[in-house]
DNA sequence: TATTGTTATACTCTATAACTATA
DNA sequence: TATAGTTATAGAGTATAACAATA
């Protein structure tokens, strides 16, 4: 290890954390987060939940909250609050399903739809700065080594 | 792939974010934060940055609240309340430093010391059922990957 | 009775501006 | 004038209980 002069002290001693895989996960997280607000978030206005949610309404036309909240593994209040914005802003409606008049299809609007095209042609390519260092192999692997873990429980 | 039928609906189309980084980062950190609360989080009553401080400062005796902010990617003034949580149930202490009348040096107490080493004992092995079907190879590599992605910038 | 969605609420997390005291 | 730390505050993220409407 170089010793660190330039910018004044030394870095803390991370000793007690750096063999957590969340520990480095939540690191990596930091610079994936960066990227997304500087190429998405902050260009569409969307936090991640939002451009999580268009860009599976634009896979999943009509989708109920109840299919997002599980999706989005978030609690159904959170996506009833979630939604209310986005049709606030006049990029999804809410319409009763025809067959269960307790459920609800959430839509893309017109404006909706443009927007979340638009925003997931950026993603394609926001994190290849972050991902420079890493070769083809390197990064099928991350991906593999990310969803073995993701799935695990 | 599979038809899924059971429980009910099948999961969502998610291939409209499925291939950021960013999203697998976020799916598999909810399986290290479950582990981290079910085996360290709730026994201890710390939250993960409560956790990473007391690891901190068992390795960096009397560091500094800058400092610690600085490893921590966090505000100051969130370190602050941070520190005061912690101060207020005995598990560290500030001290003014003798050499800076500014700078202040945050201290383990003998209980903080004892719960953060019961900790960090538990740690070592919280996260091996997540890895369990990742071969000592593909551990390492992770490891790997996870850093250069997180020392990108 | 069970399910879908909503309202209300609370606690944590993250970030910024304005202030005090030391240097 | 710059630095270390604090106070106050605001917004985003996450979670639960209680309720209305429909099945």
């Amino acid at each position: 290890m170089a010793t660190r002069e330039r910018g004044g002290a030394e870095p803390l001693d991370a000793s007690g954390v750096d063999h957590l895989v969340g520990f480095l996960l939540a690191i990596a997280t930091a610079q994936t987060r960066q990227v997304y607000l500087q190429s998405v978030g902050t260009p569409f206005d969307l936090r991640t939940v939002e451009f999580t949610l268009l860009m599976l309404l634009l896979k999943n036309r009509g989708a109920s909250p109840k299919r997002l909240a599980q999706t989005l593994n978030m609690p159904a209040p959170n996506v009833t609050v979630l939604i209310d914005r986005l049709v606030g802003r006049g990029l999804v409606e809410r319409r009763r399903s025809s067959t269960d008049g307790r459920a609800l299809q959430v839509l893309l609007t017109a404006d909706g739809e443009a927007l979340a095209r638009k925003a997931h042609a950026e993603s394609l390519s926001m994190e290849e700065p972050l991902l420079r260092r890493l070769s083809p192999g390197e990064r099928v692997l991350l991906r593999e080594l990310l969803l073995k873990l993701g799935t695990a429980a």
